[in-house]
DNA sequence: TGTACATCAGTGAACGCGCGTTCACTGATGTAC
DNA sequence: TGTACATCAGTGAACGCGCGTTCACTGATGTAC
């Protein structure tokens, strides 16, 4: 009774994952519009109708994908914060490691920034980036924690609004690197650490 | 012989003008794979031909629309940056001239960052990117450098490079709005303060 | 083990709509005399 | 001022392609006995 059930259904999710992983790169590669749904089937290796028989619509394999992503993003971060060693510079070494968590491959800054002007304009399509950002901001929330204590530095700003702007930063960056012709890793650390610095040992803001 | 030329050139003007803000509010609204020419046409009252009878593709539209959007930035940008008064905080001022001054409404930063997007696929399409942030980029240099002179704050980095991490910060948040259900005025002005402080006050980096 | 039957994932042809693009035209605006 | 003519910005019908979507089907994979 579990059989017959399980080995169709295995099947079935191996074919959503191929027009997944298809749909990624169709669409780094495209756009979202611009990507026909034969792209991406041709991509994976399938016809047409493979596609719609597992999505109704463009869009439902769009929020399939965005939330496939996210999920694996997620247990990627939550792997990488994990554990913090006794460091020199404990500041520095949050920092790195932050930089080392953060997914902004060309294909995923392409792919979620499009995503992004998609649920800007479909309010249900949001949700799913915002419990994402919920999500890895709380672990990165974490680690500032632990870290300024480690530190011996007072935060003037709550984690998590240092968070909400160590994000931005970031984000802003993978946008910029879509176009930049150099090679904005040094100065993308170097801010970050400004930016930490500017929040751990800043005034009171006038 | 200057009259009979000018008259038909303004008028064509007037339509090119007519279009290119038709066309910035139906990308924004639609995204720019998704606006058909006749949206467009429709919004500025033209039928399609008038289209095609000023651009080539709906690419020339959108570089041209670009174009007029950077320059007209760059304008305003270069005059709310002039003059510097002397204020009790220059740094909490100045931030917040920067902050008055970059465009970040809704409609420009959909159809922008949509651009950008465009122009990371189509490499010829990023210069207009480019020239803009470098010009920009270079107002905004001096903006620091006279602030940092004033206050008597040394910088531990390039001006160029503050403006680079205050760009890629501004941008991010930009990006977040879109999506964000709260407001981020005010996370957004903390967090520029921290990363300028930082790259005022900061150590040099380790 | 072998045969008959059931399921259903994926095929591929077909449909039709919407869009980008073309082009012969029209009528408003101006010139010439 | 009035008439004949020229220009050309913008019209709108027409074309045809590509795409999203549908659906009757097939054949691989499994069950029943």
């Amino acid at each position: 009774m579990d059989i017959e059930v399980a080995r169709p259904k295995r099947r079935r999710e191996a074919t959503v994952e191929r027009l997944l992983d298809a749909a990624l790169e169709t669409f780094a590669e495209q756009g979202f519009a611009a990507a026909s749904v034969e792209d991406i089937c041709n991509r994976g290796g399938f016809t047409r109708g493979a596609f719609y028989s597992s999505f109704k619509t463009k869009d439902e394999l769009f929020a399939a994908l965005m939330t496939r992503e996210v999920d694996r993003d997620l247990a990627r971060v939550a792997e990488q914060l994990t554990g913090l060693s006794a460091e020199p510079d404990p500041l520095a070494a949050a920092v790195d490691r932050v930089l080392g968590a953060f997914r902004c491959d060309r294909t995923w800054t392409l792919v979620v920034t499009e995503y992004t002007l998609h649920a800007a304009r479909q309010p249900e399509a949001a949700e799913v980036l915002r419990r994402h950002e919920e999500q890895v901001g709380s672990r990165l929330a974490e680690l500032v924690d632990r870290t300024a204590a480690e530190a011996g530095l007072p935060l003037v700003l709550p984690a998590a609004e240092v968070v909400g702007a160590v994000t931005a930063l970031l984000n802003g960056f993978a946008l910029l690197s879509l176009t930049a012709d150099g090679d904005l890793e040094p100065l993308r650390r170097t801010a970050l650490l400004s930016l930490v610095r500017g929040a751990v040992a800043g005034q009171k803001e006038t």
